[in-house]
DNA sequence: CAGACGAGGAAA
DNA sequence: TTCCTCGTCTGT
């Protein structure tokens, strides 16, 4: 067959590119098709296209590449020129029923692949993330009573056949896992049963639909505040064109409430709508609002769904059956062929920001889709990022304020406890103390009253460091630079960069010391333990990532202190989103310092933003909270904006010490992370990496240094940073420079433009 | 000298 | 990314 030929990795005579004799189509010229493949290769590939064939930009299709089979998307469909031999060209396979990409997204995929250095197909793989998807489901099999019965059949029917029978008597046909669950067989009697022609099988439709919200569900009366705010983002919807809003309103204000007004009104257009928030805010609190609001539930998308259910919210939302969707940040690459509003919950979350793969901000790629797109797209934090607030003072952004706690709820209190005069003292029998005296006091008043109290550390395990009381030697990771973290729960030393874990030594393995370990610091664990000595009697919880696994864990968690089986809650920033706690009416930060030193340039915005957020746990109902923040510099800015409840001066300081720091929002980054287990290999391609940097005006490359973290899983990293002035494009200029350095391949560099970590 | 293993490169 | 090839190492 004439295809056969077509394959050069076989070695036919079109291998070495001299001119096939033939063409494959004789009477027809060559068409070719370009596809853009979910791989990280540099562009799109030609295939050919079979005369039968016809593909429109975007269409899904499934190619040959190498001796594998991958889908595809047509990138374009008339090619100007390519210098791709015709020979090499291998054809189409088969075309997918699924709608093709829609115009906006194959844009967009372009847009982050340009601003973000990577290849055009690795950004497609984030659309093509469940390849299963192309094909249509399999209807699911059902089970029903045949109209023959036992006795015609001869057969003795047991115990188990005849539940099964019984609960298939009346109603309608169910699955097997259905059948098996509800007559509680196993799914061996249930197949059995149909082959000795009991049961007939029965084609069941494709499962659960995604049921559309009905724009006329009436909604809650909302303030005037609330009404003018909502007001506004309708307009911005009925425009139906691109522009930013910021909802900026604190804790309790309502700004849910507000949105869900301009989802309706997107959705009444007839449009789709996606909700970003950061993942760990994907709560059951958020879904049970949304389906009081709407009567429906919405399509969620997350890491932690399961591969089926990946697949059906795929397809329903590129066959725009899926009308809402809630998701993570990944959800922004999803085909919706009618999106209309983009929303962005907790805009300031770091948390959009993606680390791995390509590196992109989810907040800032929503802006360039709705721009892309033509849509609107709403902001929404009680904490606004600088950038987003840079944005709003240059007027690029608009914005809507909501000043008050809805419902007249009031504001915690925020209280300094000075470590320097306040000093925590050892309690006789226990040791080391990390509660200074007043806060100890607080505490036992709130027990006393029958409130819940909570302590917010943002440690995890036991202690951060582990030293030999005789030597010195400190416990550290293999693989990274970094300190073993002590977890006495399970019995661990951990390390929180690389996952290492190894049983606790009983001796020190640099002096061989016997017993000569000392925990320093603290860690939420070692303060459950301060905790249950001090207040013997109150149910102290410990609320960490390792001591809650998975969403429905998490709910547990936060029912169980709702329902006040909890007295006194421990726990990191896990606690800190989106939870409701009624009762609580006392927060105590054991350490605000934390976290402010280091040399990040967005400690004190994230510090300020945790602690904010951590404080608006604290007296959500008709009772008023207090929050007792510990520390040693009461006087720094960011904990003077939290006790003063003054954000904009906060924002005003920061902004004016990133000014004159020269460092974003008023400057651009990239962070040039070169690693390699060779130590030697990385610092050699560093060096030619600084030797060929820019020297231009406006443009300055700092580095390389050895990275925050030097030594990461074995790999030995070397750090560049890259910055321009705001009116310069860095795409270009990083790309000229790039294109200089030969990276060996056993060095591996990562681009990260507008870097948010750094380590 | 077969099989194991890692580096480097190509895939249309 | 994946998978193939090729060179080098290892053990028989």
């Amino acid at each position: 067959m004439a295809i056969e030929r077509a394959n050069p990795a076989r070695g036919d005579a079109a291998a070495d590119g001299t001119a096939p004799a033939v063409s494959l189509f004789d009477d027809a010229p060559v068409r070719r098709v370009r596809v853009l493949l979910p791989r990280p290769l540099d562009g799109a590939y030609d295939y050919l296209l079979p005369p039968d064939m016809a593909l429109e930009p975007g269409a899904l299709v499934e190619v040959p590449l190498g001796r594998q089979r991958l889908p595809g998307a047509a990138w374009t469909v008339e090619p100007g020129d390519s210098d791709v031999p015709e020979g090499k060209l291998r054809p189409v396979q088969r075309r997918f029923d699924t709608p093709p990409l829609p115009e906006p997204l194959r844009r967009f995929v372009d847009w982050v692949a340009a601003y973000y250095l990577a290849a055009p197909g690795a950004v497609l793989k984030m659309c093509l993330s469940v390849p299963a998807a192309l094909d249509p489901p399999a209807p699911r099999i059902g089970y029903l009573r045949a109209h023959t019965d036992a006795d015609a059949l001869g057969l003795k029917l047991t115990r188990a056949r005849r539940r099964v029978l019984e609960v298939l008597a009346d109603g309608p046909a169910r699955t097997l896992s259905e059948l098996t669950r509800e007559a509680g067989v196993s799914d061996g009697v249930v197949r059995g049963l149909a082959d000795a022609g009991l049961l007939d099988r029965v084609e069941m439709g494709f499962g659960r639909r995604f049921e559309a919200p009905d724009p006329e569900t009436p909604g809650p009366t909302l303030s005037e505040a609330q009404r003018m705010a909502a007001d506004q983002l309708c307009a911005k919807v009925d425009g139906d064109a691109f522009s930013v809003t910021l909802i900026d309103g604190v804790t309790g204000s309502g700004k849910t409430e507000v949105y869900f007004e301009a989802v309706i009104r997107a959705l009444a257009a007839g449009r789709q709508v996606l909700v970003l928030l950061p993942e760990i805010a994907l709560s059951a609190q958020w879904l049970d609002r949304f389906a009081r609001r709407f009567g429906v539930e919405p399509a969620v998308w997350h890491s932690e769904l399961s591969q089926g259910e990946r697949r059906r919210t795929w397809r329903a939302i590129a066959e725009g059956e899926a009308r809402v969707v809630v998701g993570a940040r990944s959800a922004l690459f999803l085909p919706y062929p009618e999106l209309g509003l983009i929303v962005v919950d907790e805009e300031h979350e770091q948390a959009f920001k993606q680390e791995e793969g390509v590196p992109y901000h989810a907040r800032d790629m929503a802006v360039v889709r709705a721009r892309l797109g033509g849509m609107p797209a709403i902001l929404v934090s009680a904490t606004p990022s600088l950038e987003t607030m840079e944005n709003v003072r240059a007027g690029r952004y608009d914005r809507v304020q909501l000043p008050e706690r809805h419902a007249g709820a009031l504001l915690p209190e925020i209280l300094p406890i000075d470590l320097r005069h306040d000093r925590p003292k050892p309690i006789p029998g226990h040791g080391t103390s990390y509660l200074a005296p007043s806060l100890r006091a607080a505490l036992q008043e709130t027990l006393d009253r029958g409130e819940q109290a909570l302590l917010f550390l943002n440690r995890r395990g036991y202690a951060p460091l582990t030293l030999c009381r005789t030597c010195g030697f400190r416990l550290q990771c293999p693989h990274c630079t970094a300190w073993l973290v002590e977890h006495r729960l399970l019995h661990q030393l951990q390390c929180h960069h690389c996952g290492f874990a190894q049983r606790p030594p009983t001796k020190c393995p640099d002096c061989g010391d016997a017993d000569s370990f000392a925990a320093c610091g603290p860690g939420v664990e070692r303060l459950g333990e301060e905790v249950a000595t001090l207040f013997p009697d109150a149910r102290v919880a410990l609320m960490a990532s390792d001591t809650v696994s998975g969403p429905e864990s998490a709910q547990r968690f936060v029912e169980s202190v709702q329902n006040h089986e909890v007295d006194l809650l421990i726990g990191t920033q896990i606690v800190a989103k989106g939870n409701h706690f009624p009762a609580l009416t006392l927060v105590g930060v054991v350490d605000a310092d934390l976290g402010l030193s280091g040399g990040d340039l967005r400690a004190g915005e994230r510090t300020y933003q945790m602690l904010h957020q951590v404080a608006g746990r604290a007296g959500r109902a008709e009772r008023p909270g207090r929050v007792l923040l510990q520390t040693y510099e009461p006087n720094h800015e960011v904990l003077r904006a939290l006790v003063d409840g003054d954000r904009d001066r906060f924002l005003e300081v920061e902004a004016e010490g990133r000014k004159s720091a020269g460092m974003p929002p008023f400057t651009r980054l990239a962070a040039l992370v070169l690693s390699s287990e060779d130590e030697a290999a990385v610092d050699q391609t560093a060096r030619a990496l600084a030797l060929a940097a820019p020297d231009r005006e406006g443009v300055e490359v700092l580095g390389p240094a050895p990275a925050p973290l030097a030594v990461l899983r074995g790999r030995h990293r070397r750090r560049l940073l890259f910055k321009t002035r705001r009116d310069l494009a860095p795409q270009p200029i990083l790309r000229a420079w790039l294109s200089q350095v030969q990276v060996p391949s056993k060095v591996r560099l990562t681009v990260d433009v507008d870097p948010y970590t750094f380590l």
